[in-house]
This record gives structure tokens, C-alpha cells and sequence, in this order.
DNA sequence: CGACCTATTGAATACCATCAAACGCCGTGG
DNA sequence: CCACGGCGTTTGATGGTATTCAATAGGTCG
């Protein structure tokens, strides 16, 4: 079974055989990290970057008033901290919303790659713009969708990626994080979200209950979130 | 004089004599992009990338209702859409707030530059990762801050990354750009950025007159920013 | 001069945060 | 078995923030 990385990466670009050799290298070395602990802090200078193999986890800040600002949710496949190789200090936190498993992947071994396999050097890449794309959607959603819309793109963009790695159904996906969670990704109070959650349940869009997402008007969800999943590059292509 | 990517380069890392030789190629085929037209549009997938020499430029989407929201602002020394080179088509474009002059790096030399030179690709890389940490930035800010402290954080954002390529004075540096741009890259009204202005100015924080901004209280500005240059990683060292 | 763009102010409205309280679920422990 | 507490969800009421519409003023350029 291929981990998500590969998955993610064959997604977007062939690999040659012996690329696909290191990226199973990549995921060797995996470690559990409990739900609600960081795997990584801010102002640390971290000598590997870590994996996401399973779980859900999110990058934040803690704010002056103490207010917890997610600014990334990240799944199997995740690269989360691949920039870590390139920026010191970390300028954010990374903090398991889950239990997850995790491959802690050698800065020195990254490092290598970029001298002696450029090609998957590029793909490596191509994870971290793939990234700044999510981030950039979201700074669009976040500027002007008001928060129904907000949270229905969030919805969009999570479905997508999680079917990329196998982790969605026929348009349902499991979500096990709580409303104040999102509420913190969206710059959204948790009252507002079970509020905005509700519209949206009214309106035949989804539901999301027990943990399990199920999304019931996908066209209409999209409208709502203008989404189009351009943004995160699926298409198979050189890079 | 050292072109505007050097500096910003430099900035961060050593680089080698054969390195900055590359380094001044890539900024040989400079043209003029007029104020007020696109340099990239959505949709195309261009076989060369836009490294800006001077003035301003903005990505940008244009949403269903016809409005305008900026997830960047890019000034000298940025090379605004580097990530072309790995993802395509473009989900964005890029317009010139002013003239602005721009180099075209074809993308058969970067991908040189990655199969050869494997210090100065991480460089590049690192140039990408440092754009998605000031989108991460600005949807903290977004997310959190309310309008005048988000505008605040944009100020200090812009005057520390143009003091890098020497566009910035003693706490002073020009913006030829309309406070109707600056709500679009914040998701505020121009209405609502002017009345910030106004109590940013009555605070004693900063002015904005003439195109120019002058910074009267940097402590001040960055307190209600809650601003920290760290994420801009100015520090020199192996990268 | 008149046209046009930008800045500025006022008034009315929509959106979202905050505070507060109740409800359900699920664990623990009496 | 049921009481209890913790956590997440749900609902109501209120106030602050930002938007929209509208109008005026200042500046530049034909």
C-alpha cells in the first residue's frame, strides 16, 4: 500500500521508479503524536520535517489575547512542516487535533534529495506552493465570502484533498474536529458557526453530525463557496 | 548595483561567485508592464516567470460579484509568480498598481538552475515558502485583528520587506497605491479603510499623504499589529 | 473649464461577537 | 442504578463593527 505522499505526488506528476524508492524512505521512521499536543512549536529550529501519515492536525498562532488562529488543517499526505527546512524559526505551531501518526523526515536527507534527484526536488516543491494556493484561496474566501460561504469553501477544499488520498466517500467525509476548531480557522466565533452550520443544513447544502460530514448539494455548495478545485493542481503534468 | 533579488537573496544566505552570476542572468530581459494592466492572467500557463524589478503589483481573483480581492502586494526584489514554474494554470493573476518594470525568467532556466545548481534552487524554494509564511500573516491578521490593526499589520509588513531592497527610509517609504487597492487586499471597504486611516492618524500611529507614508510610532504600529518580523526570516544563514 | 478619480464624511443597515443559559452525550464514581 | 461533571452543541439577547448608499470636497488632467 503506497503511503499518501506518494499518492498525493502521483496525483500531480509521474514518478520514476527510484524516486519512488526515496519517498518510501521518507515515511519510515513514524511516531504517534496524542491528540491536543504539539508536534512542533513555534521558535523551535526543528532538524526534520514532519510527514502526516493519518490524523488531522492544524498549524496556529497564539495570539496577545490568547486566542488560538488556525491557519492551516493538514491530513495524510501533509508535508506540514517541509518549509522548516528552508525557514528557522518556525514562525508558527503545529498541534494534533487527533491522534496522529507522523514520519519525522531528516533534514539532512531533504537536503540530498535537492542535490541529487532535482525532479523530485521540484515535486517537493510543488507541496509547498500547493500550500501557499490553499493559503491564498483561503485569504480570498476570508476576505469576501461572508461566513456560510467561508465555511462552505472550507468544506470544498477538505473534501477534495481528502479524496486525492482516499480518505472521502461518495461525497462524505469524517471530520473529527469540533465547531470552535473551525471557528478558529475561519476567524469565526463557535457560536457563529453552529449558526452558519444550521443555514446550511437548512438549505439542503450539508450536514455534519457525529463526526461525519455528508455533503448533500455539491453544486450548491460550490456556488455558495465559489469554489474551483484549479487551485490545488490535480491535474497529472511535468513539473 | 546588485539587482533587487540579489539583495533579497543575500539577505538571507551567502551565495557563491557562480551563483550571482546566475542571479544577474535571470534579471537581463527586463520589460515595462504599464500601471493598471495584467503582467499574468488567470487561466494561462506561462513558460516564464515574473521577477519584479520596480514598482507595485498585486495578485488577484475576481470573484462572482464582479468585486477585486488582493492576496499580495509585491514590490521589487519578488518574484511574483516563481511558483508558475511548478503549478499551472495560473489561478490568479497579477496587475501592475503602477508602471512597473519586470524581467522574464524562462522556465527552462530555472529548471536548469534546479538540475545544477542545488544550493541556489533551495534559495529559490525558499523565496516561494517565504510568500506562503506572508499569506499565513495576513489571514492570522484577517482572522483575528479587527480593521485597523489588519491595516497596521500591512504597513509593517510593506515597510520592513521594502527596508530589505532599500525602498524604505528612516520609518518612511512611498505608496503609489489608492486606499481603494489597500480594502481590496484587506476585504474592507474603501470607506472603512479611510475612517482607519483616520484613527490610525488621530493615534498618532502613522500618516498616509501624498503617497507617502511617514510611521510616527513604530512601537505603537506594531503593538497593534501584533506584528513580529520573524515570519520575513531576515536572518542570514545556510539555507 | 469640466471630467474624472480619490478622499472624506454622514446615515441606515447587515453581519458577527459576546454574554448567558440550556441541552445532549458520555464518562466517572457514589 | 443514578448523580454528577465536563465537553460540545444549540439557542436567545444585545452591542459593536463594518457595509452600503449617498453626498461633498479636493486634486489632476484633458
Amino acid at each position: 500500500m503506497p503511503n499518501p505522499l506518494q499518492v498525493s505526488l502521483e496525483r500531480r506528476d509521474r514518478l520514476e521508479p527510484h524516486e519512488v524508492a526515496i519517498v518510501e524512505r521518507l515515511a519510515e521512521r513514524s511516531k504517534l503524536v496524542p491528540a491536543g499536543t504539539d508536534m512542533v512549536r513555534e521558535g523551535e529550529s526543528p532538524q526534520h520535517s514532519l510527514l502526516m501519515l493519518s490524523g488531522w492536525s492544524a498549524r496556529y498562532n497564539i495570539l496577545s489575547d490568547g486566542k488560538r488562529q488556525i491557519s492551516a488543517l493538514h491530513i495524510a499526505g501533509d508535508f506540514v512542516d517541509l518549509h522548516s527546512l528552508l525557514l528557522k524559526p518556525m514562525d508558527h505551531s503545529v498541534g494534533a487535533l487527533t491522534d496522529c501518526t507522523v514520519a519525522e523526515v531528516p533534514h539532512t536527507l531533504l537536503r540530498d534529495i535537492s542535490a541529487t534527484a532535482p525532479h523530485l526536488t521540484r515535486m517537493l516543491w510543488m507541496l509547498t506552493v500547493i500550500d501557499a494556493a490553499i493559503f491564498r484561496r483561503w485569504l480570498v474566501a476570508s476576505g469576501h465570502l461572508p461566513a456560510p460561504g467561508q465555511i462552505a469553501h472550507c468544506f470544498c477544499d477538505l473534501f477534495v484533498r481528502l479524496s486525492v488520498v482516499g480518505l472521502a466517500e461518495e461525497f462524505a467525509f469524517d471530520l473529527p474536529v469540533s465547531q470552535a476548531d473551525v471557528g478558529d480557522a475561519m476567524g469565526l466565533s463557535a457560536v457563529h458557526v453552529n449558526r452558519c452550520l444550521k443555514s446550511l443544513r437548512r438549505d439542503g447544502l450539508l450536514r455534519w453530525h457525529g463526526g461525519r460530514v455528508t455533503i448533500l448539494d455539491w453544486d450548491g455548495l460550490r456556488a455558495l463557496a465559489e469554489f474551483d478545485a484549479a487551485y490545488l493542481n490535480l491535474e497529472r503534468r511535468d513539473r
